[in-house]
Order: C-alpha cells, then structure tokens, then sequence
RNA sequence: GGGCUGGUAGCUCAAUUGGUCAGAGCGUCCGCCUUACACGCGGAAGGUUGUAGGUUCAAGUCCUAUCCGGCCCACCA
C-alpha cells in the first residue's frame, strides 16, 4: 500500500538523476522542424540562486516543455556569467573573511586563478539547483561568458566594433566607484535621497567688493573650480559677468560666467563650476573652455589642494572646509538639504565623478536599428507597458562606458608596445614585485594593437608587447549572449538553426542592462534581433512587499523550501503567482497550498490506482458516454486543456496554472471521483475507471510543465494503461483537447443537479444535521427539462447530499413545516420539524426573498427597456429572461413558506 | 521634473475587454476520522470595487478630477 502522503524527497532525486542520464533533456536539430529557442539569463557565479532565479526558470522550464510536447525541438541553453564586479566583490569579500587578505596580496594573475576555482566551485552549486529545481536543462552541454568559446566571440565583437570607429577611448568625466576603484557606465549608477547639507559660501570680488554667493552640496571640491556661473537673464548679477572672484580659503581668482544652464531659482542662482568633478559643470566647462582641474583622487583622497587637506577622504574634507570657510567669515549660511546622490549598483557607495581616459562604444549607430525593430514589432515585450520605455531609452542613449579597472573579466583586447608607446604607458609595481602596466594614456601617446593574443610591435617588429590592464564591463560579454552561445562567431549549425531564439524570459530590472544590448548587439552582428517576444517576470519580494536581501534577512533560500516542501511546490507556488511583469510578495502560505496540491493529485491517483485490481490492458477513454457525470466531465476536462493551452500561449502561466487546479480539484476530485464511488460497485466499473485513468493521465500530462517530478512519478505507473510509448512525459504528446467532447447541455444539466446538492447541504449545516443522519427532501418542479435530469440523476443527489428519500414533482404535496431553499426556481423542502429554529428560518427567508426582488427588479428594469432590447444580444436577453422567471418562482416558493411558519 | 504602474473580502490576487445577486486561495467561524487525501470533507460570515463627478439601457471595467502607494528615468548645484 502507498503512503497516505506524497514524500516527493525520494522521487525527485531519482527522476532528476533519470532524466539528466537519458539524455531526454538534450535538444536535437531537426531540419524539417520550426525550433522553440530560449537562452538561460545566465546566472551570476556570485553564489546560490535565490528565488528570483527560481520564477525566472520555471517559467523557461514550463515554456521548453511545453513546447517539446507539442513535438517542437525546443533549445534551453543553460550557462553562467562571470558577473564582473559582482563576483570579484564577493571573492573579495570571502578572502578577506577566510584568509585575510586583499586581492593586491595575491596580484593579478593569482586573483583570476583564484576565481576560477571559486567559478568550478559556486558553478557546482548552481548546476545542482538546476538539477533540484526539475529544470530540463542539458548539463553536460553548460556554457560560461569567460570559457574560450565565449572569449573569443567578445574578441570578435570588439574587432568589429573597433574595425567599424564604434569603440573608441576618450577622456571624459565618468562615475567612478571608489569603493570598487573601478569606472561604471551609466546605468550602472543608481540614485537615492540622501539628506545632507547645502552650504552658501561667499566669493569675494578680486576687486574687494562682495562678490557673490554660491550655494553648494560638495564645498571641498572649491578648490577645482574654474568659475562661477550665473544666468545670462538674472539681472541680479548682469554687472558681475566677467569680473573675477576669490575661491574662499585660498586666492585663486575665477570668472564669473554666464550659461542657460544655471536654474535662475536655485540657491542663490549663482553656480560654482568644477568641470572635473560634476557632470553638469564638466559640459557647463567645455562649452566655455575651462581648465579641468582634479583635486580627488580615484582612492577618493584629496590631492592638489592646500596642504592641510591633502590625502584627506573626500567626504572629511567637506566638512573641514565648510568648518574653515565658516571660521573665515565666508560661510553666510548652511541648510539641511535633502538631495539625490549617485550609488554603485553593486556595492551602494557614493559615486564619485572623475576625469579618466576610458574606453567607450558610440551608441547612436547600434541603437537606431534597436528602435526600428520594436517599432516594427520584431521585438514584443509582455507587458506591452515596456515598450515604451525601452524604446525612450534607446533614444535618448549615452555612448556605453566600457572599461572596468578590475581584475576578473575579459581582458581588453589590445596591445601597446612598449618602447614605442613608452609615454603613454604608466607602470607600478605590486606586491609581489611584479611591474605592472597600471594606466594607458592615449594622449600621451600610447599606440593600439588590437588582437586576442600577443601580437609583436607592426611598427618596430618588437616582441615586448603589454595587454591593455582593463578589463571589459561584463554586460558587453552577456549582449552576446544569444549568439555567442552557438557558436559565433564560427557559422555553426546550431547558430544557423537556432538563432533568432524564440523568447527571452528575464526581470525587468535589466531591461536596459542587458535586453536593450542584446538586441543592438543582435542586429549589428547577426542581421536579425536576438528574440522575438521579452517576457518580463517580476521580483519576488518576501512578504511584506520588501525586496530579499542578506542584510535585511528576509532572504527564502529555493533549496530550503525543496526540502520541507518539494520542488514542485515551490515551482506551482511561484508560477500561480506569475503575472507577466508583476512583483510576487512570496510568503509561505503560498507553497503550503501548492504542497496542498501535490498531496490531493497523488491520493486522486492513489485512490483510482486502489480501485483497478484485476484491470489490465489499454483503457481508452470511451468514444461515447451515455451517463451525464461522464459527458459532464470529458467536457470539462477539454476546456479545462484548451484553456491552458490558450493560457500558455499568451504566456499567462498563472492562469494555466489556476485552470488545471481547479479542473482537477474542484470537478475531478470534488464531483466526479464523488460520483464514481458509487459506481464501482456496478457493471460499468471498468468504463467508469478508463474515464478515471484517462482524464486523470491526460491532466497529469497537462500539468507536467508546471510541476514535473509528480506528474512523472504518476504517470510512470499509469502508463501501461495508456498506450503511451515516450519512456517519459516529455516524449509524449500534450494533451489536445476535441471540442466536440465540449457539451455545454450536459455541463448545464450538471449544475443543476450541483445546485441542488449544494443547497441541500447548506440546509444540514444550518440545522446542524450531522453527516450519519439521512434526510428526506421534496422538490417542487415546474419545468419538464429539468424534472427528466432530476429523475434520471437522483442518485447524484441522494449520494452526496445524503438524502434517503427524494421527492420530486409539479404537484406534490409537503408538510407544513419545512426548511426551505430554492434553486434555479425549483423549491427544495426539508421536513425537519423539530430541528427547525422557527424564528431564525424565517428571517433567512426574508433575506432570500430580498436578494430576489432586487434580482427581479433588476431584470424587469432591463427587459422593459428599450434601448436594452435593441443592443443586447438574443443569447443576453433570453438569459435575462430565464433568469427573471426562476426568480420569481423562488421568491414564491420563499414567500409561501414564510406563510406557513406564520 | 518626466514616464510607467497599482488601489477590488482581514491578506494575496481574479473578473472572458461594457452585460447585471463581484470570484478564488489563504485566514476566520461552525460541523465532520463520510470507502483517496485532516496536506482532507461539507458549510458560513466577510465587498458602497480609494474618493467625487460624468458618459451609457448597463460601469470594477470608459472619461474627467482628486487622494494614497510602488517603480523607472532625469545634470537643480
């Protein structure tokens, strides 16, 4: 005998191990078949996955099987990122904890060697989930952005970009992390109000007269200012333009200019300028040709300042000056101010505006096609809401800053010689007495070599050539993604057969990051976008709508979950929450119910399976069915398949999910199998469990996308039943549904007979009238039809409301004393005399009989309404109608009761 | 400052695109070991659909205004 409740434990380790060893997850090219492509978001190696991950691939997952079963070949890439800053903040983070030391301990080469190790290793840990999670993803067949493949599709990329004068180096005022010392592009930079303090410090004339006030957040980079600017239209200040001020603290005199981009209202309307250190004020200075002076530097350490400042953290030196400038008389007032800051999005510290060459990619050439193809509808977001958004993006893009002074990453691929770039070419030496080439200065006069290797010098034919020391911002490696994956920039076959995939399946919280790359990366290196449709999943947050993060510790680790509950679970639990584009606030209660639902199809099966002793041999389901139940359930079985199907085409999983949940629990389990009880006692037994088997298969075969593991472990012992020959579920075909079988009539008659029973039970529960106790109950009939279900189908109602006798008609009589209800306008009698609250039965009668005099009225208001007659359609006013007349006909039958109780 | 979202039962969400007592799960309450399942069965209570107007025979759904959230983008120092 079966245990009594699903241990999913045992079964989703063997099937996982199954399914990975008989290679069912691979896909295979087959050139007379349209392929399903999807390529993995790449996982980060920064550690385990979270449940963020866990939605993201199901999602995929419950796509690829889909898919499959419906005979496509359907591709899942399965592969990591290397995660740039990400992954080399965390390795940091553990060595400092586990071994204490820092990076410049180890030196560059012994740093990279030592993220590799730690790539086999989280890389492990990841590939393990995947397994746990049930995901059909081939792992022998695993992909990362740094292996040789991927490596040399960035080098490909780079060549064409750079053959094509898109990427180019240049000197400008880029976000800097100090925390990370490295440069970050601008969508790396986040914003967040921080409150702090705006200071009004007074420049003083050179003349000796007052000069002008300013009002600043930063009064520490005073000493990079190249002028103070005003409005040209604030009359406050027209006589001061041109004449020069005194840099508080110091006696450096600066101009006083005019530029439109000065707000006239702000501050004083008065702006100190210091290209090298604002964004603003760096265009502000170009366009009036100011010196570009840099007092911070990129350890965030004060330099080229007065001496008592110097080497002083930024954010010290504010204060200090702001305290100096007030002791000097030059501080006219300082207010709290609330204002945005920039921060990292890997680390959350204040970035930090700094002059630095940097190597870029001009974006307007890439991003125009971008634009086209969405506006073409080549590329389709779900939700559509987002189009707009990328699209605003990609028009108003920024050249991509794509150099990072970080150590684990793709390397730069170019070369400088070094006697004949010797200018250009700033070197230190580390730790380990290493010379390094730390810093390459264009201006100055350092020659590129671009190549993936080595390359000796083409000028001098000199072999002591030195690789650039930038590394490439990882999200250049992931634009790739959806071709270097194949292959590219080799013509494969897979390439020629996969490429364009099908849909990309990620969080909206990359949308610009990486979606928007990959489909210029797309278009400009593969003539085509990368994705067809962008379904957008939202964040799982915990319960209270908060994001999960370690340092708020409200993270769910998946793995956990799997354990208490099964993989299942979380899967369903996380997919009936799945609405394209919106936020899941997670808690447990949501994989209680899931869990809930693995137990109920496991004890359906169970109970089917304890009933089919002595049955052998294929069990079709029947062609044709006389009994109403059966007609009943075929039909909703159809639409329940049609309906997910249809769901799932329009990426709705949720709403699969919902359908085939409440098709197998609300009518396959609650009424059917109900009914089926009764009958196996008799002669059509064998028929009753050939519907039992295949309804039951066919839904198992129907969920299998959402929740694998239980649906396979079912199906595995139903198959010899069913004449299926795929070994598992993925080989079989999903279920179609034959909308001939959709009997609307018979679905009709069902409720009816569910109504009765319905409001039969209500009545015992109201009177308290315990399970063990059989009732009689008279029915008042008006309409042949429905009499003809009821005689035929008593039975229905007798086994499950519990009722001993039945008595229906048009002309019967009852007792006196009844409890009453009524259904579609047949009154149902209870003779319970002494169970009967007399005063409480007639106020519910009352309340009914209102419920349908506003019912009544409602209609009645319709029907005579003309403009109604006209619009509606036949259908809706034959069901106003019906509706209207089986009111009045309960609200009569409540009326005469209520008479009698007196 | 611009844009996108959302506000429906105690909680989390539905509602076939304008069609009539507004649904589900969880929670709560009542009763049940009824021939699988107490991770279960049966039942009940609970809603002026954020607010105020408007269009319409008909509004949760469309329009206007307004309040309250959430998110994204942006160079007010």
């Amino acid at each position: 005998m079966l245990p009594k409740a699903y241990d999913p434990k045992l079964v989703e380790e063997t099937l996982s191990k199954r399914w990975q060893k008989s290679g069912v997850f691979k896909a295979e090219i087959d050139a007379n078949k349209k392929p399903f492509t999807i390529v993995i978001p790449p996982p980060n190696i920064t550690g385990a996955l979270h449940m963020g991950h866990g939605l993201n691939n199901t999602l995929q997952d419950m796509l690829i099987r889909y898919r499959r079963m419906n005979g496509q070949p359907a591709a899942w890439v399965p592969g990591v990122d290397h995660g740039g800053i990400a992954t080399q903040n965390v390795v940091e983070k553990a060595l400092a904890k586990d071994k204490k030391l820092t990076r410049h301990d180890l030196g560059r080469e012994e740093f990279v060697n030592h993220v590799w190790r730690w790539y086999k290793e989280c890389g492990n840990t990841i590939f393990t989930q995947f397994e746990k999670m049930g995901w059909a993803l081939d792992q022998s067949d695993i992909r990362f952005t740094m292996d040789d493949k991927r490596a040399q599709a960035v080098y490909a990329a780079f060549k064409k970009l750079w053959e094509k004068k898109y990427i180019y180096r240049g000197k400008r005022l880029i976000n800097w992390c100090v925390r990370c010392s490295t440069a970050l592009s601008d969508i790396e930079v986040e914003h967040e109000q921080r409150s702090g303090a705006l200071w009004y410090l007074q420049y003083k004339g050179q003349d000796g007269g007052e000069g002008i006030t300013i009002a600043t957040t930063r009064p520490e980079t005073i000493f990079a200012d190249a002028a103070v600017a005003v409005n040209p239209r604030d009359e406050r200040y027209t006589n001061l333009i041109g004449a020069k001020v005194i840099i508080p603290l110091t006696n450096r005199a600066i101009p006083v200019i005019a530029d439109e981009a000065v707000q006239k209202d702000f501050g004083t309307g008065a702006l100190k300028i210091t290209p090298a250190h604002d964004p603003v004020d760096y265009e502000v200075g170009s366009r009036h040709n100011l010196e570009q002076i840099s007092v911070i530097t990129d350890k965030g350490k004060m330099t080229n300042v007065p001496q008592k400042y110097m080497g002083l953290p930024a954010s010290e030196a504010r204060k200090q000056v702001a305290q100096d400038a007030r002791e000097a008389g030059l501080l006219v007032k300082e207010e709290k101010y609330v204002n945005a800051v920039s921060t990292c999005y890997r680390c959350n510290s204040p970035i930090e505006p700094f002059l630095s060459e940097q190597w870029f990619v001009k974006m307007d050439g890439l991003a125009k096609p971008a634009v086209n193809a969405i506006n073409e509808g080549k590329v389709n977001f779900h939700p559509q809401s987002w189009k707009q958004q990328e699209l605003r993006w990609l028009e108003n893009i920024q050249d991509w800053c794509i150099s990072r002074q970080i150590w684990w990453g793709h390397r730069i691929p170019v070369w400088y010689c070094r006697k004949c770039s010797a200018k250009g070419l700033t070197f230190a030496t580390d730790k380990q007495g290493k010379e390094q080439l730390t810093k390459v200065s264009f201006e100055d006069g350092a020659q590129p070599i671009v190549s993936f290797a080595r390359p000796a010098c083409p000028h001098c034919a000199g072999a002591d050539t030195l690789q650039d020391p930038d590394v490439l911002d990882t999200w250049f490696s992931s634009a790739l993604w959806p071709f270097s994956v194949f292959g590219w920039p080799q013509e494969t076959p897979e390439l020629k057969y996969y490429y364009p995939t099908s849909i990309l399946v990620t969080g909206y919280e990359i949308i610009y990051l990486w979606v928007a790359r990959m489909i210029m990366m797309g278009l400009e290196f593969m003539g085509e976008a990368p994705f067809k449709d962008v379904l957008l999943n939202g964040i799982v947050r915990d319960k209270t709508g908060k994001k999960m993060s370690k340092s708020l510790g409200n993270v769910i680790d998946p793995l956990d979950l799997i354990q208490k509950y099964g993989a299942d679970a979380v899967r369903f639990s996380l997919i009936t929450q799945a609405a394209p584009g919106k936020d899941i606030p997670y808690g447990e209660d949501a994989i209680v119910g899931a869990r809930n639902f693995c137990n109920k199809i496991y004890n359906a099966s169970r109970f089917i399976q304890m009933n089919m002793e002595g049955i052998e041999g294929r069990l079709t389901l029947p062609e044709t069915a006389e009994e109403l139940c059966d007609k009943w359930i075929i039909s909703r079985y159809n639409k329940a398949v049609q309906a997910a199907r249809e769901a799932i085409a329009r990426y709705d999983m949720a709403a699969a999910a919902d359908t085939l949940y409440h098709f197998l629990w609300g009518d396959f389990c609650d009424w059917y199998i109900e009914l089926a009880k009764a009958r196996f006692a008799g002669k059509d037994k064998e028929h009753v469990i050939s519907i039992l088997v295949n309804v039951l298969y066919g839904t198992l075969k129907a969920l299998h996308p959402l929740m694998p593991f239980i649906t396979e472990e079912i199906a595995q012992s139903f198959k010899k039943f069913t004449g299926e020959t795929g070994e598992f579920l993925l080989q079989q075909a999903y279920p179609a549904f034959d909308v001939s079988r959709i009997d609307d009539e018979a679905e009709k008659q069902m409720q009816l007979l569910q109504g009765i029973t319905a409001q039969i039970r209500a009545k015992r529960a109201q009177l308290n009238v315990p399970p063990s106790m059989k009732i009689k109950v008279i029915l008042f009939v008006q309409e042949p039809e429905q009499q003809n279900i009821i005689t035929q189908y008593e039975s229905y109602i007798t086994s499950l409301a519990k009722v001993n006798e039945l008595v229906s008609g048009q002309t019967i009589s009852k007792p006196a004393k009844c409890a009453s209800a009524a259904f579609q306008g047949i009154a149902i009698y209870i003779p319970l005399e002494g169970l009967i609250d007399i005063e409480k039965e007639k106020a519910r009668l009352k309340k009914e009989i209102a419920v349908r005099e506003t019912g009544i009225s409602n209609r009645s208001k319709m029907l005579n309404n003309e403009s109604f007659i006209k619009n509606a359609t036949e259908e809706k006013i034959n069901l106003i109608r019906t509706e209207l007349h089986e009111m009045q006909l309960d609200k009569e039958a409540f009326q005469n009761s209520l008479e009698e109780l007196g």
